[in-house]
DNA sequence: ATGTCGAGCAAAGCTCGA
């Protein structure tokens, strides 16, 4: 099974790069964030017609979180992270495809650091560690797929110089992501990739990042341990963001043997 | 500090978030 991960930035106006995507590397499984859109604008037909059944959890204007799947409607599971009843905010929908639990996450980029959105940034990996650690030991693979907003290590970054004071580079961001590494979730693209550097899957649109290759890795595919035993492969579809109107995001996935 | 996008509002360029 295939699982993909992939930052859409606007899943209407990116519906095109989005289908062929689908087209091309068939994906079992899809993990959609920044849709940038409200529940009623949510291309379902468009999606359907490809071949996939979707549930998603839109906003209007900004977040927006979908998980697709051309093995059977996912059945959800959750429509918001636990922890805080008053956090409005579209960024995290659960559900199982064919045996497997897939979290889809999008976790706050908490810009400008410091501030309340480098607050909520954290408050929110705390929140995602407590819930974390309620999946660890489900006796079935369990994915948490996103944009993490997180560059995990030096390595996983082409030059950190100009991103110092960067709300994905903080040690407060990176010890978090690291938390749940200690728990026991698996890097998934970094265990396939363990030389430096790994593939990047963010290319910011500012000062040619593209061109230059100036990327850094910041979506991610954690795997309990019963998943972790199942991966067979992972990699990035990085010709996707070198497309026309292309989102600053690659998808990132992973292939389970079940 | 800068840079480039998308979406909303409203009817053009601004604001916000990233």
């Amino acid at each position: 099974m295939r699982i993909a991960t992939f930052n859409i930035n606007g899943v209407n106006t990116r519906l095109p790069n989005l289908l062929s995507w689908l087209k091309d590397a068939q994906p079992d499984v899809v993990c959609l964030q920044e849709l940038k859109a409200t529940d009623t604008q949510f291309p379902a037909a468009a999606i359907r017609d490809a071949g996939y059944e979707a549930v998603w959890k839109g906003e209007h204007r900004w977040n927006g979180v979908a998980i697709l799947s051309r093995q059977g409607p996912p059945v959800v599971t959750r429509r918001a992270l636990p922890g805080d009843p008053r956090d409005a905010q579209s960024r995290y929908i659960e559900a199982a495809v064919n045996g497997v639990l897939i979290g889809c996450l999008y976790l706050p980029n908490g810009n400008p650091q410091p501030g309340p959105k480098f607050a909520y940034k954290l408050a929110w990996m705390e929140r995602l560690i407590a819930h974390a650690a309620t999946l660890l030991d489900t006796d079935a693979p369990v994915v948490l797929a996103g944009d993490f907003n997180v560059v995990p290590t030096e390595a996983d970054i082409y030059n950190s110089r100009s991103w110092k004071k960067n709300a994905l580079l903080q040690p407060e961001s990176r010890a978090a992501f690291a938390r749940l590494l200690d728990a026991g979730w698996s890097d998934a693209v970094r265990e396939r990739f363990p030389d430096d550097p790994p593939p990047w899957t963010f290319w910011q649109y500012f000062r040619q990042a593209w061109e230059r290759d100036a990327g850094m890795r910041i979506d991610h595919l954690l795997l309990n341990p019963n998943a972790a035993a199942r991966l067979t492969d992972a990699g990035v579809d990085k010709s996707v963001r070198g497309e026309e109107k292309a989102s600053d995001h690659a998808p990132t996935w992973i292939e389970l043997s079940l």
